[in-house]
RNA sequence: GCGAGAGUGGCGGAACUGGUAGACGCGCUGGAUUUAGGUUCCAGUGGGGCAACCUGUGGGAGUUCGAGUCUCCCCUCUCGCACCA
């Protein structure tokens, strides 16, 4: 065996025994248990960033480690090829969305071979070939035949300038990032799928992942937002061009005898319809529709509004209350109007003082509110659920007495009805951008719409364009929307799909990836899913993971799977840190993956991200933490090559287990502890931070052993080879060699994961420690099977118990058997 | 603004079920080997103190024999907010 550890050429070999022998790739094999892991596919920008690395060295890991189990592994990898940064990187590079895509593909490809990771590139795919998104236009239009589709407008960020759409992330400080023009709101008809149609099952069903973090059930729980409420009907004093009432949503009808005003959006056609005649409220409404389309923004900016000079007829009271409209209250929530208690909303209490509108209290503190003081309307609203007063007939009613009356009686008077609302919206999928699938709808010349029919599928994406900046090719070419239908000349639909269409489902087609008879096969697919572990960041929490859980569903109602969620378990990475902060180009703090493989090699780069951090915590990067990790691995090597090395001079003996010297035994206990911890580490816990630096202390065990007969060879054997093994998914290739050196024919792909010996755990004495009121004063040798009684007098005769007890009284002696004796004393 | 997380030595982190705070690694200090640098090996390393000990997990309160861990309040940072992926 070499003398140094040489990882150039190691890994270089151990990827060619992969690739000659198809080690990874798999197929479905009924009766055999399988485990499909998948890691996030990446986006093609270009080459592999550091967060990528510690991704996809998560799922190898765990893929490795499932595999030694015996299990038929899946792991596949492919390209989330669509995308915005493609169109804008061609116009820089001068060329094309797909030759760029293609060639990014190539390059981080080949980063990902010399990673070592373990997939089955037999199943590749990218989702801007027409083989994936033909598919995904053959299930819109199966969903616009069940109605689960439909148009209608929206509003977008519009560049009044460059007449074109923009995404949020190309508005910058409320204007263009091109030419820095102030954008505007605009409404436009698009495409949406109703996901809301699907909310209670997506809400409910999120109670049988177990598998999944609770922190990200929690925030879908949230978002899906689903409240018990009340839908009231506000007439308007006077009907305004034809319109003379519309409705409001609340979760607080117990304070609508509280309502001083009503706020509806700038686009509701009362607002359009006032200011038709008004100019000043005209101009408003257009600063109204000059900002973002973005929640946060409309979450964090000055509230402003105007009366519209008309009054609504409140439906209980009948008092009138006047009509605003509001920069905060938007036309495609809810209705487009809400109702305003300023006394019990803070935003609308904000937006009262600011203008000068009446707050009137209808909720006093209960009894069991717990509301410190008095309420001071002056200083800020009382949003506390309460008792109700200045309510007339609902005076001194709780929130839940107060709900129920007040519903009912808004009911009586035709004027409400109790009702479930959803926070979710439904699926906006129209993009006005070129690099995307074509969206598979044709038009006839009074605008009504016809699914592209199966047989001309896919409507294929040209891929020879020239970009100009700023439209769109397909919408700029005045021939490529020209189709026709049994002789009717029609018009293509333009828009291309959200891209997070092709990543809702692409889990699924991993299954199948060539199969060109539907979407899926179903016997393949039924193999393989669900997902058995998902592992992606953070960042996708709610938005893709809910879209594929929604698609999974929609799938399984086509017929095509047969399971009700995508993903069985789900991990969740942290970002990947430098100086404290998240690793990114405009930083410039990168690390390039490729220069640290060249220098170290991939076994030291997959090594250091996995031990530096657990993989759900964010992980700082350290260059010296990197070579540490080198370090190990040379020492690994040293320790093996130094064992053969003692070895080639005697005949191995098997181990005696009941004949071992004390040093011996307990190099044999380390092992078996290690083998115990390691496999709870990666099986169960995934903390595989903690599996490494176990390892690590058995190897600094084998490296204090100091003992050269047959036995101590043995042990010593076991302990090394205990250690490859359970270091094989982490640092693959290295393990591959050292497995081989030390006489194994079979690769340690499959090897069999470690077993622990039981027998091997057995200990005869323990360190308890003792305790006087908490504070550690004595450690105790005792035997594992101490009795209660031996134990507390052995600890009350402890010289430095008797010091520190000295005076006081012994109250009571509490024993943790195994651990500690705490003896409480005043 | 709303929703979800995280705060432990000089640094990354460990403490898994409320039971010895700081495993493992980095860095640093001293020593050995080396012509030297690097490598490798040995010893030490939360703070204070000669020591016995005292003190210490973002801040403040609480529950408990015992709190990094549980409860409440506060501070700071991170992620998401529907057209970035």
């Amino acid at each position: 065996m070499e003398e140094h550890y040489h990882p150039a050429a190691i890994e270089r070999d151990v990827q060619q025994f992969w690739n000659d022998n198809q080690s990874f790739k798999v197929s479905h094999e009924p009766g055999r248990e399988k485990y499909y892991c998948l890691a996030m596919f990446p986006y093609p920008s270009g080459k592999l960033h550091m967060g990528h690395v510690r991704n996809y060295t998560i799922a190898d890991v765990i893929s490795r480690y499932q595999r030694m189990l015996g299990k038929n592994v899946l792991q596949p990898m492919g390209w989330d090829a669509f995308g915005l940064p493609a169109e804008n990187a061609a116009i820089n590079n001068d060329t094309a969305p797909a030759p760029w895509t293609y060639h990014n593909i190539d390059y981080m490809k080949g980063q990902l071979r010399a990673l070592g990771f373990g997939y089955d590139w037999s199943r590749e795919l990218a989702t801007c070939q027409p083989g994936y998104y033909r598919w995904e236009q053959w299930f819109f239009t199966r969903l616009y035949e069940k109605g689960l589709v439909y148009k209608k407008t929206s509003a977008v960020n519009w560049c009044p300038n460059d007449q074109t759409v923009l995404a949020n992330e190309q508005v910058i400080n409320g204007c263009c990032w091109r030419c820095d023009t102030a954008v505007e709101r605009k409404e436009i008809p698009q495409w949406f799928i109703r996901i809301t149609a699907y909310a209670e099952e997506l809400l409910a069903d999120l109670d049988k992942l177990p598998g999944w973090p609770e922190q990200v059930r929690t925030m879908q729980r949230n978002w899906i937002g689903k409240s018990r409420g009340v839908e009231m009907t506000f007439d308007l004093a006077a009907p305004v061009a034809g319109i003379d009432s519309f409705d409001v949503y609340t979760t607080r009808p117990d304070t609508v005898m509280g309502v001083t005003y009503v706020t509806v959006a700038a686009e509701h056609p009362i607002s359009l319809a006032v200011a038709a005649g008004n100019p000043e409220l005209a101009a408003f409404i257009a600063d109204c529709k000059k900002q973002t389309v973005n929640e946060a923004t409309m979450a964090t900016m000055a509230k402003q509004g105007m009366a519209l000079g008309i009054d609504a007829i409140h439906p209980l009271s009948g008092e009138k209350v006047p009509v605003w409209v509001g920069n905060y209250v938007l036309m495609d929530y809810g209705s487009g109007a809400v109702m305003a208690v300023p006394a019990h909303d803070q935003r609308d209490w904000e937006f009262a003082r600011e203008y000068g509108l009446a707050i009137r209290q209808v909720v006093a503190p209960g009894p069991a509110s717990g509301h410190q003081g008095a309420v001071d309307l002056e200083e800020e609203a009382f949003t506390d659920k309460g008792i109700l007063i200045n309510s007339r007939a609902f005076d001194g009613l709780d929130f839940d007495a107060a709900f129920d009356a007040i519903a009912t009686a808004l009911a009586e008077k035709g004027k409400g009805r109790v009702t479930t609302n959803f926070r979710l919206r439904d699926w906006g999928v129209s993009r006005q951008r070129y690099w995307g699938a074509p969206i598979p709808i044709l038009y006839r010349g009074d605008g009504t719409e016809i699914p592209v029919p199966a047989h001309k599928l896919p409507v294929l994406l040209p891929e020879d364009v020239q970009m100009d900046g700023v439209h769109s090719p397909i919408k700029a070419d005045p021939n490529w929307r020209k189709d026709e239908l049994d002789g009717e000349a029609l018009e293509r639909e333009t828009d291309t799909f959200d891209t997070f269409m092709e990543s809702s489902w692409y889990y699924a087609r991993f299954t199948c990836p060539d199969f060109d008879e539907g979407m899926l096969d179903r016997d393949a697919a039924n193999y393989w899913l669900p997902v058995d572990q998902y592992v992606g960041g953070i960042e996708h929490a709610i938005l893709h993971l809910l879209y594929a859980r929604f698609f999974h569903k929609l799938m399984r109602d086509e017929g095509l799977v047969d399971s009700d969620e995508p993903f069985t378990r789900l991990l969740c990475q942290g970002m990947v840190l430098k100086d404290g902060t998240k690793m990114s180009k405009s930083k410039g703090n990168t690390v390039d993956p490729q220069s640290l493989i060249d220098q170290y090699g991939a076994d030291t780069v997959r090594l250091f991200t996995m031990f530096a951090a657990p993989p759900e915590q964010s992980l700082e990067w350290s260059d010296e933490g990197v070579a540490g990790a080198n370090r190990f691995l040379r020492k690994l090597w040293k320790a093996v090559a130094g064992h053969l090395d003692k070895s080639a001079r005697q005949p191995a003996v098997a181990i005696d287990a009941r004949a071992l010297a004390a040093p011996l035994r307990n190099l044999r206990r380390k092992t078996h502890e290690t083998i115990a911890k390691v496999s709870n580490d990666c099986g169960q816990r995934q903390t595989f931070n903690t599996a490494i630096a176990a390892v690590m202390e058995l190897l600094n065990e084998v490296g204090r052993l100091q003992d050269d007969c047959a036995q101590a060879l043995a042990v010593e054997r076991e302990a090394l080879e205990a250690a490859v093994l359970l270091l094989s998914p982490i640092v693959p290739h290295i393990c591959h060699r050292l497995w081989r050196e030390l006489g194994h024919q079979q690769p340690v792909i499959d090897a069999v994961w470690p077993q622990v010996d039981p027998s091997a755990l057995a200990r005869d004495s323990i360190t308890m420690v003792v305790q006087v009121n908490g504070k550690l004063r004595a450690q105790l040798d005792v035997a594992v099977d101490i009795a209660r009684e031996d134990i507390e007098a052995l600890a009350l005769g402890e010289e430095n118990v008797a010091r520190f007890t000295e005076g006081l009284t012994v109250r009571k002696v509490i024993v943790v058997p195994g651990k500690l004796v705490n003896i409480v004393a005043n």
